[in-house]
DNA sequence: CCCGCTATCTTGGCCTGACCAATTTGGACT
DNA sequence: AGTCCAAATTGGTCAGGCCAAGATAGCGGG
């Protein structure tokens, strides 16, 4: 960790936190440079960061904190890692806005996909229909993490830009916060969740964009659930069963 | 235009268009510095830019060009602003995306938000309906950006701060980019198009999310036409109608 | 001839100290 | 109280320099 990213990280905080409205001032370079007992030049490169966040509105005469509003989308992924447990609803609006985009790409694939694609996808999501049926009960949680691996999977075949680079953006910056609650994941229902996987590797064979929608919904809701639950457990029983330590 | 915002720009475009591909080593800070005839601190600036565009990958050592995979979603603002008349196919797609995001705001919304934002959304998207059937033919191109408003205030009252950001983030780089071509819009048919908004309005009134999900692909439809239409016509007769510079 | 290791060179990270131009701010003046 | 101007503050940039983390070429051993 460089100096003007632990600085960067640490205005971030108290940024989102609250601690600066939007409209306060930020301390000025040089007292922050003496506050953290570094170069000016190392908060510089801290305010361009959060210039860049969208976070901060930096220029002659002071740096301001700007509205949440007006945010780069990269705040949410630190928005999710402000708190140790990531806000359960935070969570559920960026799985919805994922879940969207994945229906997209899905609806894209079935058109403009090679078979050759497809039938990889295919092959994956039967991998991970396998797993979750053999996964012995409360040794399923691993598969969490396939599951956005499958979405990502769509995404790239999908032949859009756009979805790529936003939903791989919100995946890695939700996986990444979610990846280290794996202990608390578990699948409630394998047996319909794999029906489900199924269902979505028969639509995508069949280029059948009827039975596409009529599983995307279920889908969204399974996930919604495990990670919902896996939050609410984590909440509760913060810190027993891993290490889990905080920085 | 800062001296480190021009050394930026410069830069992104030249990796954007391909001249540095992903895996080159960018030229060192200090010998752009001397290029660019600027302090090795502006350079330094320059690339925490680029860093967080996620276009390159800077480490002591050397910076090299990421891959565009893993960009952050703001290069597709740049994307948008590398040719003169953005690239239609991916217009295309940012619409896309910005249409699933919509349809998961409205239906949010409709849950979610008061009578009175409701209210609010109903009556705006009653004014755009009269501006189109008012407008004579022709002369109805301003509306292009009313209709990205109303997409916008829909997602202001979805009460989904992930899309709000993420959709918000979109549109301006894109209304921002098709602003420019406003000469070159014309609502083909405005009476159908003044129709969608209706049904749009009575189902947001209503809280109909059936009545919703029919006209929102009408709609987006009919958006992605015009502005392709516009496009085509911008590429044609680049500059004729006004004096449509460039920097 | 190829592979692995080390010494050297390059590169980014950071520092001190300084000047300029844009903004703020406080006080003088009306 | 409201206006206007000058001083203080702040970000933007520059110069030159030290250090540690990577890159690289050259050597030695297989």
């Amino acid at each position: 960790m460089t100096a003007h990213q632990a600085i960067a990280n640490r205005l971030t905080r108290d940024i989102l936190t609250g601690r600066y409205q939007p409209g306060d001032r930020l301390p000025s370079e040089r007292e922050l440079a003496g506050r953290f007992e570094v170069n000016r030049g190392a908060v510089r490169e801290a305010f361009k960061a959060l210039e860049q966040l969208g976070i901060v509105d930096v220029r002659p005469g002071g740096a301001r904190v700007a509205s949440v509003e007006q945010a780069s989308f990269d705040v949410i992924g630190k928005l999710l890692e402000m708190s140790e447990v990531p806000d359960p609803g935070l969570v559920i609006q960026v799985l919805q806005v994922i879940n969207a985009l994945f229906k997209l790409a899905a609806e894209t694939a079935i058109e403009h996909a090679t078979d050759e694609e497809l039938a990889n996808i295919v092959a994956r999501a039967e991998r991970l229909r396998q797993a979750v049926l053999d996964a012995p009960p409360g040794k399923g949680e691993e598969d969490i993490v396939a599951r956005f691996e499958l979405m990502r999977a769509v995404m790239e075949v999908s032949g859009n830009l756009a979805t790529r680079i936003v939903a791989r953006g919100l995946l890695v910056q939700l996986a990444s916060r979610l990846g280290r609650l794996v202990a608390w994941y578990e699948t409630r229902n394998p047996q319909a969740y794999a029906a489900l996987i199924g269902e979505l590797a028969n639509a995508l064979r069949t280029r059948d964009r009827h039975a596409l929608r009529d599983c995307m919904d279920g889908l969204a809701q399974a996930n919604r659930e495990t990670i919902q639950r896996a939050l609410a457990r984590a909440a509760n029983g913060a810190n027993q069963p891993t290490e889990a330590a905080a920085t």
